[in-house]
RNA sequence: GACCCCAUCGUCUAGUGGUUAGGACACCGCCCUUUCACGGCAGUAACCGGGGUUCGAGUCCCCGUGGGGUCGCCA
């Protein structure tokens, strides 16, 4: 009786790849995986004047970067280029010939006809009944509007399918069996549902999920940054906490936990538990979770992902060693800061010894006329480490700041600040043991002049 | 305006007639500490209002209020 599960995400190319989409297509994508079924991505490219091909790209991209695969669709932004499936053409640019054929059957039966040019509808004139997976039934009585004239337009007057027609009729030849949707589609339902009820077949079953509001509870809207996907790509945050974060807004595991792995929101997520209202984006726990997955991430996995970054912000990463690379970055894994925000943590290491910049405050604070000799004192200390390792360094300095009666932080201090211009930043002894007693050495000379 | 959806700490939420209303993020205090953090311990903080139903309502019903959505030959 239940056919295998197949829903689909079917984005309108418009530029840039919504935060609700994307959830929306998380939820599609995790009730696929759940369920096992199959995940459809279409391209609802019907307005054609606004549509084009690098718009799709950005959707393409944003759901290649979130993880969420397809197991039918177009594999390029190109309408003409190669799909998977075997219910395409995924662009509904391409599937003219079959919106005509179910419009002739429309005719056919009497419930399509010509007005001013453009094809109508015949509506029927009863409420209609949505039963609605995650909120209940829903009972859409006719709108004013609708009441003088309860017919609409399938074929527009230009020679285009509308939206409402192709959305059904693509949904119908795709098999999809449940369509999760944002809330604002619960009054276009009602239409859906009565074509569906023209082509003689079993409609989908509905979810219409809530929408995500701004942080002061407005409607998000392309202008507002974190609308925008490409933007938490390029702020640094790793795509399986936006994945989590996003799983978090309006649905919840029966267990409570809320740091979940990919694997365990497939394991654990079902339509049952998504909730009624309308949620908050909140970037500090979306900043909390990036960090909890940063931190735990396998060290390869956190430097595939950080090195981009340092590409992209300047750094020629190629002029390095690779070990030296490396170590570098891991000394700021468990900051689990934005991969955007990396570079300030770690620029002082792709950076020559005699260039380092000394932040004013830094300066004034920690190369001061008393901290000189505590520094030279230093330097004399750190020569006598070997190995110079983290370790060595650590005891070496906590020897001296006791023989010299002084705290250990009157010695970290300007030591950080010569070696690296900061007041903040990874931890002292591991980052002198990767920059190397040479180096050291010399940075700290250099701040005593 | 009409119709539809929604309403628990600041935020995300748990709760399905009887709970000291739980958790997470944020915030605050203390401890730890070489910076920033992490971590540990503790804390502040919520059922929108009014009527019902019931022995008993955060949980059910109605009204109001507030927020959101939809009313295109856009998607």
């Amino acid at each position: 009786m239940s056919s295998p599960v197949r829903v689909r995400f079917a984005p309108s190319p418009t530029g840039y790849l919504h935060i609700g989409g994307a959830r929306t297509a998380l939820f599609n994508w995790l009730y696929a995986r759940h369920h096992g079924g199959q995940f459809i991505l279409r391209v609802e490219d019907t307005d054609t004047a606004r549509n084009t091909q690098a718009a799709v790209d950005v959707i393409v991209e944003g759901l290649r970067w979130l993880g969420l695969d397809w197991d039918a669709g177009p594999q390029s932004s190109d309408p003409d280029g190669p799909s998977r499936g075997d219910r395409g053409p995924y662009f509904q640019s391409r599937r003219g010939q079959i919106y005509r054929r179910r419009l002739q059957e429309l005719r056919d039966r009497g419930l399509a006809y010509d007005r001013d040019g453009a094809v109508y509808f015949r509506m029927t004139r009863d409420p209609i009944t949505i039963p609605d997976l995650i909120v209940g039934d829903i009972i859409r009585p006719l709108t004013d509007r609708e009441q003088a004239d309860p017919d609409w337009v399938l074929w527009r007057s230009d020679g285009q399918p509308v939206f409402h027609f192709v959305n059904v009729v693509d949904d119908l030849e795709m098999g999809v069996t449940h369509v999760i949707r944002g809330e604002d589609h619960i009054s276009n339902t009602a239409k859906h549902l009565a074509l569906f009820r023209a082509f003689g077949v079993e409609p989908p079953k509905y979810g219409h999920m809530p929408l995500i509001l701004n942080e002061d509870g407005t409607k998000m809207s392309k202008r507002d940054r974190g609308a925008v996907v490409t933007n938490y790509q390029e702020d640094g945050f790793l795509p399986e906490a936006v994945l989590n974060y996003l799983s978090l807004l309006g649905w919840s595991p029966a267990d409570g936990q809320e740091f979940l792995s990919v694997a365990e929101l497939i394991a654990r997520f079902d339509l049952d538990r998504v909730n009624r209202s309308a949620a908050r984006f909140d970037v500090k726990k979306l900043e909390a979770l990036h960090f909890e997955h940063t931190r735990r991430l396998a060290p390869e996995a956190f430097l595939a992902a950080a090195v981009p970054y340092l590409w992209k912000a300047g750094v020629p990463v190629d002029t390095f060693p690779t070990g030296y690379v490396r170590a570098a970055l891991l000394t700021v894994q468990e900051k689990g800061k934005l991969f955007r925000e990396l570079l300030s943590w770690t620029d002082f290491y792709f950076v020559a010894d005699d260039t380092v910049v000394y932040e004013p405050e830094a300066q004034a604070k920690a190369l001061t006329p008393t901290a000189k000799p505590l520094l030279e004192a230093l330097v004399v200390a750190f020569g006598a480490v070997t190995p110079f390792s983290a370790a060595g360094l650590e005891a070496a300095l906590k020897q001296l700041a006791t023989q010299l009666g002084v705290k250990a932080g009157a010695l970290v201090q300007p030591c950080r600040v010569a070696c690296t211009g900061r007041l903040v930043g990874p931890s002292l002894y591991h980052l002198l043991e990767v920059l190397g007693s040479d180096r050291v050495r010399v940075r700290m000379q250099r701040a005593l002049k």
